[in-house]
DNA sequence: CATGAATGAGCGTTCATTCAT
DNA sequence: TATGAATGAACGCTCATTCAT
């Protein structure tokens, strides 16, 4: 226990600098997305450009780097979401919510990391990361909605297209132009569930 | 003849230069984006840098004008879609099918437009009109339906924003890998109208 | 005849930064090696980095076209004298003579064409030219000799190799630190020829 | 056992050090010349980048005591041939062999020697040793030769900077490309005694 | 007006050297 | 004393923009 904190304690002042870069990279990419320049970075974390270079081979790197932790801070909340027992109508409120909080917060990121998924920027790790996780998530969500007998019958990965879609920043930000930001994500969820058409 | 003649000729000149930058524009941008340079735009027109200069400003002028072009010409299309007397739900299919071919016609162009509107690389003027002209557009469209009782009483701004997501450019990519490029708009249109739900 | 005056002139203005580049890259580099900057070689030509790169598509592009112009240099003079019908041995004389003016005119450049000519920095085209003139020439000059029966029988890619070794540059910097420089290729040429022992 | 003892050890230690980092840097060095890295040697050596660092004040430092470890063991092995009682001419292919050893173990050093030697990265000190042992060395051998009658009569120090020249690494390599390494030396020494011409 | 050569600020990246631990 | 993280100057290269012809 006393070693392990040490340890511990060890890693975390070397990682310290590494954190401190992933956490301005975010900030920063958040602002300018894939345009922003390394120095920029470097002077966000008050550290020299050779240092950003230290942790991450290059821009690529870095910026697969906070694609992939802006994921996981997606990830952990949706599956948090997807095993409770709520409807799954519910869940997919639930899960737009969660979205419209990540927009939010890396506003300029969610563009980047579609540029990543689609582009040869994106490391091949990342992209395949992205599919076995997060677009699991949400065809094991579509599955069980069609299996309830919920959703209609169609390609799930087709759902699954429309449902990440139906959050991404551009679309976010707008509708938060129209509406309060704390209802866009139900209104954008009501709308992937039901359509536009009155029953 | 006169020396008026010549003005008119070389005006008409100048007039074939700029239709001509911008046609060479539209083919570079499709392919590669704002990432294009001015030389490749200049060498796809046949012209010199400083007569693309001559005409256009600078580049984010002259991908404004790009885009001009490119929402014009959706527009006229969908202008005439609207005027029709179709039911409603078949011209939201007919306008999300144009908006494929679109895509398909000028692939990065569509993702080079969002930027635009989003950022400040797009003019002031640019946003206007395309406020004005496509928004309204589907605006129309939109309080048409409702009027009709076929659509859901909202604020139609909203599903002005939903229609114009339904057919991002990623979705239609992506899309097209499931199904059938020419079945897209139709299942893409299909979902904006009819959400995930059965009915 | 006019016009080809016109012809010449307009392609002298063309290529007069080009020549310029040329030239400040050849003092340049002879003073520093292919570790000079593109920057040194810029302002030693007045003109911007941008010019030189318009020129040249990077810096072992303009190293190797350096090079191409020394040997050129080179290789005019030697086809020259091989071409005189002076003996054999003499020709060796003269050959040498005018390397002693080449290494003392390009200085590290020698050294550069040594590393193009051996690592992957020197472009093919470089490499088949240097082959098929400089060397063939060399050929000649040896076949001749063995023929005529004034040289050993012997591989001549070896007494070819033998010959340009013996004018390296550091040779001749070194010898003409203990001898006039106006002697030193004739003592190299001698060496060559007559070794160091006694007949 | 006392703090002398450990003083001992540790300068034993250290001493360690610093001939784990010279055997690193020659391997290093050997194989990618002066553009090897310090942290590359570092690596090699086991030892953090800021230990060689205490060995040597910096990258010159170190380039300049590998030269001269290479430079010891030949000296040392041609010390052992001059000093033998073999003919003069027997000697000169036994040392030029000693050489083709050496171009063979420690490949890109002997380039970055001749660097050394001719800019400013070599350190006078060093200079000046190479010149005070090795030179002298081949300025015995030549005058002995020419005291015996057996070699020509001329300024010792130029027939000293011919030996030298005849066995730097390109002579050697190339040559390895006509015939095979191993008689490389002894065809290398007969060029150098006989010359071209027929007797 | 048209041209395209020239410009130079700016970016990604490297690496010798320093210094806190 | 050893470490290796941090530094930042320096370089190769790109490209939007200008301007002499």
């Amino acid at each position: 226990m006393d070693s392990e904190f040490v340890i511990s304690s060890k890693r975390k002042d070397a990682n310290k600098n590494a954190v401190k870069i992933l956490e301005a990279a975010k900030k920063i990419f958040s602002i300018k997305g894939l345009e922003a320049t390394i120095e920029e970075v470097a002077l966000e974390a008050n550290v020299g450009v050779g240092t950003v270079y230290r942790r991450f081979n290059n821009k690529h790197q870095l910026a697969n780097a906070v694609a992939n932790e802006v994921i996981s801070e997606i990830y952990h909340d949706q599956v948090e979401i997807l095993q409770s027992n709520l409807p799954t109508v519910e869940k997919v409120y639930k899960i737009f919510n969660c979205y419209g909080k990540i927009t939010q917060k890396y506003g300029e990121i969610h563009q980047m990391i579609v540029d990543l998924l689609v582009t040869d920027k994106g490391e091949t790790e990342f992209k395949e990361t992205f599919l076995s996780n997060l677009k699991q998530l949400y065809r094991d969500l579509i599955e069980y909605g069609q299996k309830e007998g919920v959703f209609r019958e169609a390609d799930p990965r087709l759902y699954e297209l429309f449902f990440i879609n139906m959050i991404n920043p551009y679309m976010v930000n707008q509708v938060s132009k129209i509406i309060p930001l704390e209802n866009a994500p139900s209104v954008l969820a009501d709308l992937a569930i039901n359509g536009v058409l009155k029953k």
